[in-house]
DNA sequence: CCTTAAACTGAACCGTAAGTATAGTTCCCG
DNA sequence: CGGGAACTATACTTACGGTTCAGTTTAAGG
């Protein structure tokens, strides 16, 4: 039963995703959907309650999708080093890597979208989007907790500020590589964020003052 | 003449700016702004060419009136310090305080708003956005790059990545002081990116190994 | 004061978009 | 093969949003 619901179903999600990062919310129309949707109106409002339950649906969908490529990267990160720090750096190159990597046409984030359009999304798509953006920080807590715990920490930059920023610098370089059609900044963006962690945690010594592990983790070439 | 003129067409730029950002450019309807504003529908396409017309004549506004207050901080700054690092520095502080000092409506960014709404907003308006962003770039490589004349730069960041950063930070600090309803966030992520300016400038160092110009310039307190 | 252009009013117009209603059709699962 | 879930097709309501325009008011100069 659920493989044909869940076909169409999908299908309006992906595509109103694409849709809308594009235009925005409120200017895609639900029929600008369906036609990219291969459904018809009776389908769309059959499988969702109205425009604001298709939003509702849409975060719900790309937080957990988030939630995977996070696990998956830093499953890869993990594969790759033992030092808590070594991990969230190589976790920092992957994304680079992946953001550089992207087709042509630069996805933006929902949440970024949803975010300058407060209006008419519920309270339900509101709570969810706060809960992303925590579970996010927390992500980065989490690392950067563990790093801390074999590196002094420089700088006066609180551990939970330092977790928003790797938020920030990615909806940062989101928004330049859309206004400049380029991906590279986001990339870009996620490396100085990198940059800085090295520094905050002391990587950034020359190679005799810290554990081998540290040494030169695949290095990332700079545009 | 242009006395009358400007009253009116300042006033639905005032109101429209202030809905916009709270709904979005789409959600936002021409009668909204009218309610706001005490002028009729005649009145409104008197002053602009439509919506698309309000749309350009915003972001004209909004990058202008940023232009200025990034002036009056880098005048204020300026007087504070002859040091380039210390003035890059203290101007970051300046605006993260600027930031919390805000009335309890956070703001947000026309551009960035704009930037998820790139449907019908003509060529020109995409044009300024991004002459915008460039224009901020370059005063911060105008920055950096002064303070790099007297300090060496430590880190693989590019001084146009760090550039980006700052308004990296500053969009990604509004996004998640919308979110959680809290100013504070914009400011942390300024003092955060201030923090990173301070390291890859050498600055970090104990005072014994920095000039005398550079010890703790006004500390803001940290949240 | 009278003219004239700028500034503005008020109402009408038209497309479009969200949503509803309904009747019928296809597909899959037990 | 029966029945419910997953749709199609079509028509319609309702309302709202952008735009136009003919006419009226306001102010400023001669």
């Amino acid at each position: 039963m659920t493989g044909r619901r869940n076909s169409s179903r999908e299908r309006i999600l992906v595509n109103a995703e694409s849709i809308i990062l594009e235009k925005g919310f409120h200017a895609t129309s639900i029929n600008d959907i369906l036609d990219k949707s291969a459904i018809t109106k009776g389908g769309f409002f059959y499988h969702f309650d109205g425009k604001p339950g298709l939003a509702v649906a849409l975060v719900e969908r790309y937080l957990v999708q988030d939630d995977q490529l996070f696990a998956e990267l830093t499953e890869q990160a993990e594969a790759l080093s033992e030092d808590p720090l070594h991990r969230l750096l190589i976790f920092l190159n992957l994304l680079a890597e992946l953001f550089g990597r992207l087709p042509e046409t630069h996805p933006g984030c929902l949440v970024a979208s949803f975010t300058y359009e407060n209006q008419l999304l519920n309270e339900d798509v509101r709570q969810l989007m706060q809960q992303g953006l925590l579970s996010w920080r927390q992500m980065m807590i989490d690392k950067l907790e563990r790093a801390g715990g074999a590196y002094a920490m420089k700088g006066d930059v609180s551990i939970e500020t330092l977790a928003d920023m790797f938020t920030a610098a990615i909806e940062g370089g989101i928004m330049l590589a859309r206004n400049f059609g380029e991906n590279r900044y986001i990339s870009e963006q996620v490396l100085a964020y990198r940059a800085f962690v090295r520094m905050i945690f002391g990587a950034d010594q020359p190679d005799s003052l810290r554990p081998d592990s540290l040494r030169p983790e695949n290095p990332v070439r700079k545009s």
